[in-house]
RNA sequence: GGCGCCAUAGCCAAGCGGUAAGGCGAAGGUCUGCAAAAUCUUUAUCACCAGUUCGAUUCUGGUUGGCGCCUCCA
């Protein structure tokens, strides 16, 4: 698999330090609030990654943390009157439910910035120890300049640069402005833990190099996540990683592009914030994932109503089309295969291989969604009611390996109804008797039922919905 | 000022040296008691200019137009 690596601007072939096993991180949220649908493409796309590695055989450890603890969760805990710890609860467990609702699977770990103290701790300490940090009335700040070899290879920024670009208004008691903390002294009225330099709480680019690092150990595969994250984050979390370490603290960065919404960047002061919670009231949620798969993950995305329509249009050709393969193979007859059969199920087997292909080269889920989508066409020209049972379990199989990656089309639920199969029953025999006028009246009925059916070659194929 | 990205049909989006995947939408056929689904056909010289090349959407330079980071941010 080819991956484009931030730190190196190129697309690398990706091998992980230990063969068949992968350790992927990747930034959480900061839980203060639900997430928005900004937010949502990482996870969407990191997932994905996951699911593809695994799918390919390979062991992933997947670790994605909660930042639980940093200004807007001070500020918006006290303007609810509750505890951060409250805030934090609360939203995490909104994290869960919306994820799910995006067929984001659980990370292997969801560690939590305020469960890691002594880590952090550790972490800060040998940088001091190292003198690549100093503490200043009970703020421990990062040294750039007694760092400076490799500040700012990420970003690809030199420290002139930076400084000239920097806001003028320095902190004080910092003795650089490239300078950031890792651990900020108590302020009345906030939660704080007990540490070398005082009662305080950590900076925020610590915490990941320390849940990393705990997890992980000291040298990741894959770290991904934004692109606002480069910089200043992610530069801060390799130099104070491998400042404190002396090692590589990722092998690949993979850096998403941004989400805009009607053409515009999402923000508070413009007030188009869209949080999933929202969208899913709206729209079927796996139809948003479908839309943050169909572009390459490193492109702009524009979120607006019309591209989740198209997406849930196409998404519908998805799960019509697998309900079709289902209904046919049900019907098909164990047999031996013929000519077509054999194509078909060779156009299955080389459908994944392709698949593969396009995600391959740099996770080009767009490219690979064609190849469902190429699928699919063939399928539903190839396969019917003289199909073998091998042909149709075939496409069926290759479907599943695809989706299953994509996280799209669920697998299919027993939808038993006795009500429902009785008129189903009524209406076959009305259907027999060319009573027409019966026979509709029984789809209205079945339908006000929630559910749908279809008239084939091979009989009623119903659905829920 | 520094660093970087993008420009492909009505909409979305792959491709990135050998004359354009796929989806949505639209129009017209086929199938069907009707409906649904499916299927067939039609719907693009790839922002502009100049180079390199036998050949460029694909490489180089420039122009125009968008956008991001450098400050909390996915």
């Amino acid at each position: 698999m080819k991956v484009f690596n931030t730190q190196t601007r190129r697309k690398e072939e990706f091998v992980p330090v230990e063969p068949g096993k992968v350790k992927l991180y990747a930034c959480g949220p900061t839980v203060y609030n639900y997430f928005h649908i900004g937010n949502a493409r990482p996870f969407v796309i990191f997932d994905t990654l996951r699911r593809y590695l695994e799918h390919r055989g390979m062991e992933v450890a997947f670790v994605q943390n909660f930042t639980d603890i940093d200004d807007k969760m001070i500020r918006r805990a006290n303007e609810e009157g509750i505890t951060v710890k409250e805030l934090a609860d609360r939203f995490i467990a909104a994290y869960y439910e919306d994820a799910a609702a995006l067929g984001i699977r659980p990370a292997t770990v969801h560690p939590k910035a305020t469960e890691h103290m002594p880590e952090i701790i550790d972490i800060i300490e040998k940088l001091m120890a190292k003198g690549l940090a100093y503490a200043v009335r009970g703020d421990v700040y990062f040294d750039t300049q007694a760092y400076k070899n490799h500040y700012g290879k990420l970003s690809g920024q030199n420290m002139e640069d930076l400084e000239s670009g920097a806001r003028v208004d320095v902190d004080e008691v910092k003795q650089h402005p490239m300078d950031f903390a890792l651990w900020k002294t108590q302020k009345p009225g906030e939660p704080a833990w007990e540490s070398p330099w005082g009662m305080g709480r950590p900076g925020w680019h610590i915490e990941c190099s320390a849940m990393s690092m705990k997890y992980l150990g000291e040298t990741v595969d894959i770290h991904g996540g934004g692109q606002d994250l480069i910089f200043p984050h992610h530069e801060n979390e390799i130099a104070q990683s491998e400042g404190a370490t002396g090692k590589p603290f990722v092998r690949y960065w993979m850096h998403n592009g941004f989400l805009n919404i009607d053409n515009e960047k999402m923000s508070k002061s413009l007030d188009n914030f869209l949080t999933v919670r929202d969208i899913r009231q709206q729209y079927d949620p796996e139809a948003v994932r479908f839309f943050l798969l169909s572009a390459h993950y490193r492109s702009p995305l524009n979120f607006s109503a019309e591209q989740i329509e198209q997406a849930k249009a196409a998404l519908d050709r998805l799960y019509t089309a697998r309900d079709n393969y289902l209904f046919i193979l049900e019907k098909a007859e164990d047999k031996t295969s013929s000519d077509a059969d054999t194509v078909l199920m060779d156009t299955a087997k080389a459908a994944v291989v392709r698949f593969d292909e396009a995600m391959d080269d740099d996770l080009n889920t767009a490219d690979a969604m064609g190849v469902l989508f190429d699928l699919v066409k063939q399928a539903n020209i190839g396969l019917g009611t003289d199909s073998a049972k091998a042909a149709v379990q075939a496409v069926l199989d290759a479907f599943a390996a695809m989706g299953d990656v994509l996280g799209l089309v669920k697998p299919k639920q027993q939808e038993d109804d006795a009500q429902v199969e009785a008129l189903v029953a009524a209406r076959a025999t009305a259907r027999k008797e060319r009573n027409w006028a019966e026979s509709d009246r029984l789809r209205d009925e079945i339908k006000s039922l929630g559910y749908t059916v279809e008239d084939t070659a091979q009989g009623q194929k119903v659905r829920k919905g």
